[in-house]
DNA sequence: CGGAGCTTGTGAATTGATTCACAAATTATG
DNA sequence: CATAATTTGTGAATCAATTCACAAGCTCCG
C-alpha cells in the first residue's frame, strides 16, 4: 500500500469534523467545492486524499455526507475505541485527564501517572494518579494503545524509552523538546513554545518586510 | 524577502531549544551534523535551514553555540517580549494561563477572558478572569500581539472574527474546527482530536498493512 | 608552514505535494 | 429523450521541500 503523507491524514480529520457538524445539521450531500471552502484548501486537494483510500462521491452529485463520514471514521481507526494513559499530571495533564473530548471520540484515558508522592492516590473523576515507578507492569497488562506524554522536558525522553522498552506503539507528547523513538513507534508532538515561536517569527518578519503580501488564511 | 517556509521555522524552534541546553551545559561549538542528530533531521537540512537568513558557522569547527543561539532568536522575534492574551478560562484556557513556560520565553499573559458569569472576576497568579463582553475595549487600549484562542469549538470562529476585527494579527487557537481569517492573520492551531486521529491512523494502518516498514523515527 | 581532516554553504538533482485540466458519470430540465 | 449543468476521479504539469555532492574555508598537528 502507497504511503500516505502526514499533511493528507491531518486533512481528512478536518474534513471529517465538518461532515459531523453537517451530519447533524441534516445535509445529505456534500461537494468536494464546500468540504473544501471549510477546510480551507481546494476541492481539487479533497478529491487527491480521498482517492488515495478509494471512490466515494458520485459524480454530478458530490458525497454523502453520511457514507462519507463512516469511511472516514474506517479509514482513520475511529470504528473502536482506544486505551490511552496519560503519564504525568501537572497543569496539562490534569487538564487532559478531564477532557471530555477525548471520550466522545472513543479514546478513553484509563490510568494517570506521577512520580510526585503528593500527588499519586488522588482521584479526578473516577482515576486515580498511580505511581509511574510501576508503568511498566501496568502496560504489560493493560496494553494501552496510546500514550500521552505530558511530563517536563528534561524527564520526556526518559519516560519515553521506558514506555517503547514496555511495548507502547504511539505517544502524542507536550514535551517542548524533540523525542526520539525506533521506527516502529509514532510519535506526534504538540509544542506550545514553537508554536508561540512561530507566531513571533511571523510578526516580526511581517515588520521587518513591512506588510508583507503573504496569502495564507487557513491555519496550518 | 523570500518566504520561508513553515516547516523551516518549526525547526529553528527546534533547534533552538537544543541550543539552549548546549549553553546552560557550557558547550563552545556545535556542528551542523549534532544539531541535526538532536533534532531528528539531516546535518544538509540544518545548513539549509540556516541558509535562508545568513551564514553562522566557522567551515572546520561549526557553529558558536551562544552566537547561533542569539541569532535564532533574532530570527524568531525573542527578544522582545510579547502580550498574550487568553479567551476562554475552561480546562485549557486554565492550565495555559498558569503554564510557566510562556512567561519563561518572553510570552506575557496580561489577560485572561470568559463569558461564564461564575468565572468572571476569580483569580489565579495575579490574573483577574474578565469578562469577554468586554475584549474589544481592552484590545484597543493595550494592543496585545497575541491571542490564545480555548473556547468550544461551536464559539470559536465567532471570537477569532472579533479579535480580528479588534486589530490582533497572531492567533494560537486549541479549537477543533478550522478558524478562518484574513490574510494578514497568522494562524496557529493545536488540534488534540487531530493528533489523535492521526495516531490512530498510524495504528489501525499499521496492522492493516501487517508490520508496515515505514522509517519515521523523530517526530514530525 | 604544509598537508590531513573537518565542516560549512550552496547550486543542482531528486523526491514529494499540490494544482491543473479534462474525460466520464450523473442529475436536472424542458 | 436529448441537452445543459454539475461534479467526481485522476493522469500530467507545476510548485515546493529535501537531499546530494562538492568547492571553499578553517583548524590542528607534526
Amino acid at each position: 500500500m502507497k504511503r500516505i503523507a502526514e499533511s493528507t491524514v491531518r486533512r481528512l480529520s478536518i474534513y471529517l469534523r465538518f461532515l459531523e457538524e453537517s451530519e447533524n445539521r441534516g445535509l445529505a450531500t456534500i461537494s468536494s467545492q464546500e468540504l473544501a471552502r471549510r477546510g480551507g484548501t481546494t476541492s481539487a486537494q479533497v478529491r487527491k486524499d480521498l482517492s488515495f483510500f478509494g471512490s466515494f462521491g458520485k459524480r454530478g452529485l458530490g458525497y454523502s455526507v453520511p457514507e462519507l463520514s463512516a469511511s472516514l471514521r474506517d479509514i482513520l481507526g475511529l470504528r473502536r475505541t482506544w486505551n490511552v494513559i496519560i503519564v504525568g499530571a501537572g497543569k496539562i495533564g490534569t487538564a487532559l485527564a478531564q477532557y471530555r473530548g477525548f471520550r466522545q471520540r472513543g479514546f478513553i484515558v484509563s490510568a494517570v501517572y506521577d512520580r510526585d508522592p503528593r500527588k499519586i492516590g488522588t482521584v479526578w473523576e473516577s482515576l486515580t494518579v498511580r505511581d509511574v515507578a510501576g508503568i511498566e507492569k501496568d502496560i504489560d497488562a493493560a496494553a494501552p494503545d496510546i500514550a500521552v506524554l505530558a511530563v517536563p522536558g528534561e524527564e520526556a525522553q526518559g519516560i519515553a524509552n521506558r514506555l517503547v522498552k514496555a511495548g507502547v506503539k504511539a505517544i502524542l507528547s507536550f514535551a517542548p523538546t524533540q523525542i526520539h523513538t525506533p521506527a516502529d513507534v509514532t510519535v506526534r508532538s504538540v509544542n506550545m513554545a514553537m508554536e508561540l515561536e512561530g507566531l513571533s517569527f511571523a510578526l516580526t518578519s511581517r515588520d521587518r518586510n513591512g506588510a508583507e503580501d503573504g496569502l495564507d488564511s487557513a491555519s496550518r
